[in-house]
RNA sequence: GGGCGCAUAGCUCAGCGGUAGAGCGCCUGCCUUACAAGCAGGAUGUCACUGGUUCGAUCCCAGUUGUGCCCACCA
């Protein structure tokens, strides 16, 4: 709520009493300036010329959540319109990248509600299992403490506490950019609810034969201590060594080459290709290992490519994926040498090594032998690393859950390619099916304590009794549960239905499932996306979304990726203190090319801010001289062809705004928006109507209607992108009639009203001002300075115009005395300007030269054209049309020039 | 190694077969009583390169170069 003290803003005109509703006004102040152009413009002098986001942001906020307007209503009889939100991780606190999407999605949802649909934009947070934990532990670390010494309960317990705090952050961050979202309906991957959805479904897969428990390779993280899944896992080009190295002796000797030297220890066959002529005599004796009593047999396998390097290789199965491949291939023993923190086990010199530490000393222990015989370093090669620590993963084998992708993954394919589900920008849908139509089969155990715990419990043989959550264990000793929790993104691939109540049959989930869109940015399309379409066909036998709008990354001005390491970070915080809610969103709405990536710097979101504060002035301009939207409009009979131009205007960008909106373009959206609302009606309607409104009478009462009416519709149709600005004016120009707030106001439609012969005329009389503009500054008159001018209009479409021509471009009538020294055609007209000798011949010749060369060119262009055979006979009537019609404006050009031209010698 | 995308004004990007556009920046002049967070006027581009298709190509096709991203079990 405002306080007394605060800075004077426009305040909605309910606070007040004031009997007419023709004006709203501000605040306390009771100076009212001279009545100037009627009985309308009783204006306080103070009014701020400014507007203070800060003001007003707040509070309004506040207000729409106690009014509920973003509380949907599962039992009304509106058809749904629904977005989940792609719940942030409660690890961190918002981007630019959330502020962008959330801009979007509060912008869809918002049109939507205004529309009459039950609008529900879901909120939440995503419980990030591995990202949470690890930040937590490293609060831990700072306290010299680990998780092991807390114990997992009470660890459990302090990333609860953790999640309360920073939670709330996020949800501050939410309130502040707008987001519109059914507060009553937060949700949290970790709630019971969505709990339970998670042991409900494990339960379904794993009776359905789609989640089954293996001993594999795995990508595990000696860091994190847990396995991680095949896209958790980054690769980036390192400096390594490759060595050769020489196992056994003389006839009966290989040279295998490896980057990991350290895991020769657990070597346990060599492999050549079968068809290896080289190597056929090999094949099925035994090799002395070195370092190691061990001797280990040559086998043939077809994986081996014999291009590469000597066409011999080492096999290390429990510690390399391919490598396990071949071992199971030809039963070898599958040997561990590293424990799970990567330090070496296996009996000798190098036990309790750490495996970088081995690798070198296994390296010079070898070299000693003479057994290395090639060394390249750097060798650059790619190894992959932990997504959330950047550690190096180490391949290794272990026993973990799984599920079976192949048949989920094809029902998500298909949801796409039968067209139940679209992906936009559509171009986007090939990186969609590449993935689920290669998916590998999906770790989903973690090692971690912060997350979903396997609804497993085994029996004292490890036997698997029962699967959760309705089964209790069996009672007796030797039952426990599985330690391991769930990948994270197993909780998150069933938030579109999870949230809304499943697996009860809430009417939540009857009436807001399946969502309308899914808006979320092109980097998670693998790790969540194909997930969601996954588990929603599988489940709800229905895609989860019809939509699916791919957003690009936020970046910096220059394109470049924003990251801690460039310090190329921006807080949106900080850039809504400065500017403003409003100027963030539209901002990043006006960077939003579907799919692409938005790039965004300070100066950009001050151009915004800009446009907030003009829409505001221009808004303050309007109510001064008495804009109204009291009573109908009147009929157009009524009307000046200003009226009519920017109504038939209205309209036009009324139904192209509706489109951009449907088809998610946003970009195009915001800069209709702007054009329309800055060039169109606050520059030359307003300009046009000062002149009305000075004049009075029923002429100025129309207009003041009309004003009232274009700037109705136009906040309504911005409010989706910048809520808070449009919010406080419509208030205002609306007199806030019961309360009504933009939010719930209905959403514009297009009349139908078009005028094209007004449309045409205002063009005109627009051409006619900028030329006379343009002659001016080219004569260096002051742009206050008045002149003395005979308009000779009659005839023109000009004629209607004479006053606002006159008072645009400072014409004083032509009194006594009157001598033209200027005169210039202007639109079939003749503008005659008393110069008095100020005329700068000299720089009107230039410019008046320069245009007859262009027009000149123009002429020899469009002549060579129309005189072109082939051209004639081939070009659409429409386009030689309009060639003609260049050649015949280079003409009329050349003509008026070349008489300008005579005048001026 | 595979796949996809992009190269347009100083910067960031639209346009995608018929005379090159926007925002920001830049130059000039203005405190014109809604707004200097503003107003008026202005300048700026062999639309990466080379060929091809076409009456006509920034736009379609092929190749070249540069650049970005994604995928991959490169010992």
């Amino acid at each position: 709520m405002p306080s007394p003290s605060a800075a004077p803003v426009l305040k909605p005109i309910r606070d007040r009493d004031i009997g007419a509703r023709t004006l709203a006004v501000v605040t306390d102040n009771t100076q009212q300036s001279p009545d100037a152009h009627g009985p309308h413009s009783a204006i306080p002098a103070d009014l701020p010329t400014q507007y203070a986001p800060a003001e007003v942001e707040g509070k309004l906020y506040e207000r729409w959540v106690e009014a509920g307007w973003f509380e949907a209503d599962a039992k009304s009889g509106k058809p749904p319109y629904t977005i989940v939100i792609p719940p942030p991780n409660v690890t961190g606190s918002l981007h630019l990248g959330h502020a962008f999407q959330h801009t979007l999605m509060d912008a869809l949802t918002r049109r939507k509600r205004m529309q009459g649909y039950e609008a529900l934009w879901l909120p939440g947070m995503d419980h990030a299992g591995i990202a949470t934990q690890n930040k937590v532990e490293q609060q831990l670390g700072e306290e010299g403490r680990s998780r092991q010494d807390l114990g997992r309960e009470a660890f459990v317990d302090r990333v609860w506490q953790w999640k309360q705090e920073y939670g709330g952050r996020i949800l501050g961050q939410m309130r502040r950019l707008g987001d519109g979202v059914d507060w009553s309906r937060e949700r949290f991957t970790m709630d019971e609810g969505l709990s339970r959805a998670v042991q409900t479904v494990f339960k379904k897969m794993y009776d359905d034969g789609l989640i089954y428990r293996a001993e594999r390779i795995i990508n595990w993280c000696p860091r994190c201590l847990t396995a991680i899944s095949d896209i958790e896992v980054e690769y980036q080009d390192d400096d390594g060594e490759l060595v050769q190295l020489k196992y056994g002796d003389g006839e009966e000797s290989v040279v295998v080459a490896t980057t990991r030297a350290e895991t020769m220890l657990g070597d346990t066959a060599i492999a050549v290709h079968p068809d290896d002529e080289r190597y056929q005599h090999l094949i099925g004796k035994q090799i002395k290992l070195p370092l190691t009593d061990r001797t280990i047999p040559v086998v043939a396998d077809s994986h081996v490519d014999p291009e590469f390097g000597t066409g011999q290789v080492k096999v290390t199965p429990a510690h390399d994926p391919n490598d396990f491949e071949i071992g199971r291939r030809h039963d070898l023993p599958m040997l561990t040498v590293m424990d799970e923190r990567g330090v070496i086990t296996a009996h000798g010199p190098f036990q309790g090594l750490d495996r970088f530490e081995a690798r070198s000393a296994i390296v010079a222990a070898l070299r000693e032998q003479g057994r290395v015989l090639q060394e390249k370093r750097p060798y650059v090669h790619s190894v992959g690393h932990c997504s959330r620590c950047k550690t190096t993963i180490e391949p290794r084998l272990s026993m973990q859950w799984w599920v079976k992708v192949a048949p989920l993954a094809k029902k998500a394919g298909d949801a796409v390619r039968d067209g139940r589900t679209t992906i936009h920008p559509a171009d986007m849908a090939s990186r969609y099916f590449d993935w689920v139509d290669n998916m590998h089969d999906w770790t989903i155990s973690r090692q971690l304590w912060w997350g979903h715990r396997i609804p497993v419990w085994y029996g004292p043989e490890g036997e698997v009794v029962c699967v959760g959550p309705d089964e209790q264990p069996p009672a007796g000793e030797g039952w426990h549960q599985d330690p391991d929790v769930l990948d994270t993104w197993f909780s998150s691939g069933l938030w579109p239905f999870s949230t809304l109540g499943w697996p009860n049959e809430t009417p939540d989930l009857a009436k807001f499932y399946a969502t309308d869109v899914l808006v979320t940015g092109y980097d998670i399309i693998f790790f969540w996306v194909a997930r969601m379409m996954m588990f929603g066909t599988y489940v709800m036998d229905e895609p989860p979304f019809h939509t699916i709008a791919l957003t690009g990354l936020v970046r910096d001005e220059h394109g470049k990726k924003m990251s801690k390491s460039f310090g190329n970070v921006v807080d949106p915080l900080d850039w809504m203190d400065a500017y403003g809610s409003d100027a963030l969103r539209f901002t990043l709405a006006s960077g939003a090319n579907p799919g692409t990536d938005v790039p965004i710097g300070e100066d950009w979101v001050k151009a915004s801010r800009n446009f907030a504060n003009k829409i505001w002035n221009a808004t303050r301009f309007a109510l001064m001289n008495g804009a109204t939207v009291e009573g109908a409009l009147p009929d157009a009979s009524e009307m000046a062809a200003t009226d009519r131009w920017i109504l038939s205007r209205l309209n036009t960008v009324l139904a192209e705004a509706d489109g951009y909106y449907e088809d998610y373009q946003f970009a195009k959206l915001a800069d209709a928006l702007r054009h329309f609302a800055w060039d169109e009606v606050f520059d030359w309607y307003v300009e046009l109507s000062k002149t009305t409104f000075a004049r009075g009478g029923r002429a100025a009462e129309v207009s003041r209607r009309v004003l009232g009416e274009i700037l109705d519709v136009t906040l309504r149709l911005l409010h989706p992108i910048v809520p808070f600005v449009t919010e406080e004016l419509w208030t205002t120009l609306t007199g806030g009639e019961s309360g009504e707030s933009i939010v719930v106001a209905a959403w514009p439609q297009d009349s139908g009203f078009r005028d094209a012969a007004a449309e045409a005329e205002i063009a005109t009389v627009q051409q006619a001002v900028t030329e006379v503009r343009r002659f001016r500054a080219d004569q260096g008159l002051q742009p206050g300075q008045k002149v003395p001018a005979d308009l000779a209009l009659a005839g023109t479409p000009l004629v209607a115009h004479e006053e606002a021509v006159r008072q645009l471009l400072r014409l004083q009538p032509a009194g006594e005395g009157f001598q033209a020294t200027a005169s210039l055609p202007v639109a079939g007209a003749t503008v005659s300007l008393d110069l008095s000798g100020a005329i700068d011949v000299e720089a009107e010749r230039k410019r008046l030269t320069k245009d007859l060369a262009a027009a000149e060119k123009e002429l020899a262009q469009t002549g060579a054209k129309l005189t072109n055979e082939a051209f004639l006979a081939k070009a659409p009537e429409h386009v030689v049309d309009r060639i003609r019609g260049r050649k015949a404006a280079a003409e009329a050009d050349i003509a008026r020039l070349t008489q300008q031209l005579d005048r001026l010698a």
